[in-house]
DNA sequence: TTTTTGTTAATGGTTTTCAGGTATATTTCC
DNA sequence: GGAAATATACCTGAAAACCATTAACAAAAA
């Protein structure tokens, strides 16, 4: 069966970059460029009273900053997907947009392969990041690893298995130590981790990747 | 300067195999392959005298099953990497996998320059998946992601301040409702997470991307 | 060898969470 | 319009978490 063509939108102040796109896009069949836009202001106008499925967005906009765009377009169309392209590897501008909403990160120097196959991951829910922009995402998050407070080894356990929703009695049995004990391992955990419950313990360990 | 190369292991039950990928990191002056096994037993024999910087590690071993190598290894060397080699693509043994301290995972045609580049990030302290991969790890995510709890509006949002390490008091003040009615939405949250508190909350909305 | 760190444990108190109910507006959907 | 889901609010008592402070002892590091 014939399936809709997904509909995308190109968003970049080059119109060079915008045919550049168009061409890539052409022979795909399952892919319809149904707009493009050289400024945010517009491209938010149009989503306004228009929908479409992906949107391929330049950060570097006139007006706009791209960074900025994100918001604005999923308060308009919250299930459209951003696939943000941009010319550097900025990993400011990288982790900043991917904890915003944003399904991928393209550069510019992409093919037809990777540009496509972008498109129809984000679209069916998926996300797709450029290998370049894995690499400064592990990057940055080995840094927070190395200035993060060290955990001793028995604090780690303690960590994991309060992670695990134990109370501290059920650790003080399952470690053979006094509940007492335990109450200092977490005392000392949530000062370490500068916190002032399990929750936010739990949560900042596992935002850092500590179990 | 020069660096001293890294020292990596092969396991794999096919001799042809190991030559194969031996071959592969002849030419990369900073990889070294130390040793190769053909079976579990004597790599963990090995493991327990020696030292190694990543281990290539097929799934399909005659005595131990591949999966089941990886604590045993970790328990010997903390810090080694594992790069889980496999045939296929079976998603239940890769998230079986990655949930346990493996930092990679390749399918047996790598090419030359995908298996080297996987030995040096993950030696380098990131990880690594082919990309056919990445793909299946989205939709068994994307699987999970559906046959969650229903949270409303609201939960999701006291969740969130919950996992902020928000207090009861806290979050009714910033809701401008009454703490007994965040007590309420804490519970129903509970209870739908099937969990007992706060701590096991967080962690089961953040694995489930709740948060 | 002295100092620091890690693990253990205690006292005694305050605050918060948790679990059992009950109940009533207000949306949302059929 | 009416039923179901959602958001709101309350009560009580037990359990657990949290806070401050102190300290013994062993192992590792300086």
């Amino acid at each position: 069966m014939q399936h809709k063509p997904i509909e995308i939108l190109i968003v970049d102040d080059h119109p060079m970059v915008i045919e550049g796109l168009k061409a890539l896009l052409d022979d795909e069949e399952g892919i319809l460029v149904k707009e493009c836009f050289t400024d945010g202001k517009s491209t938010l106008t149009y989503l306004d009273y228009n929908v479409a499925d992906v949107i391929l967005l330049d950060v570097n906009l006139p007006d706009i900053n791209g960074v900025d765009m994100v918001q604005p377009i999923l308060d308009r169309r919250k299930d459209i997907k951003i696939l943000v392209l941009s010319t550097y590897n900025e990993g400011s501008i990288i982790t900043k947009v991917i904890n915003n909403g944003v399904k991928g990160y393209l550069l510019k120097n992409v093919g037809a392969d990777e540009l496509t196959t972008a498109i129809y991951r984000v679209f069916k829910g998926g996300v797709y990041y450029a290998e370049s922009v894995q690499i400064i995402l592990e990057e940055s998050a080995a840094q927070k690893t190395v200035q993060l407070p060290k955990l001793t080894r028995r604090e780690k356990h303690v960590l994991n298995l309060i992670a695990q929703g134990k109370r501290t009695n059920d650790i003080a049995e399952e470690l053979f130590i006094s509940p007492l004990t335990v109450e200092t391992h977490r005392r000392n955990l949530m000062q370490k981790l500068k916190v002032s419950n399990a929750a936010a313990m739990v949560r900042f360990a596992m935002e850092n990747h500590l179990i």
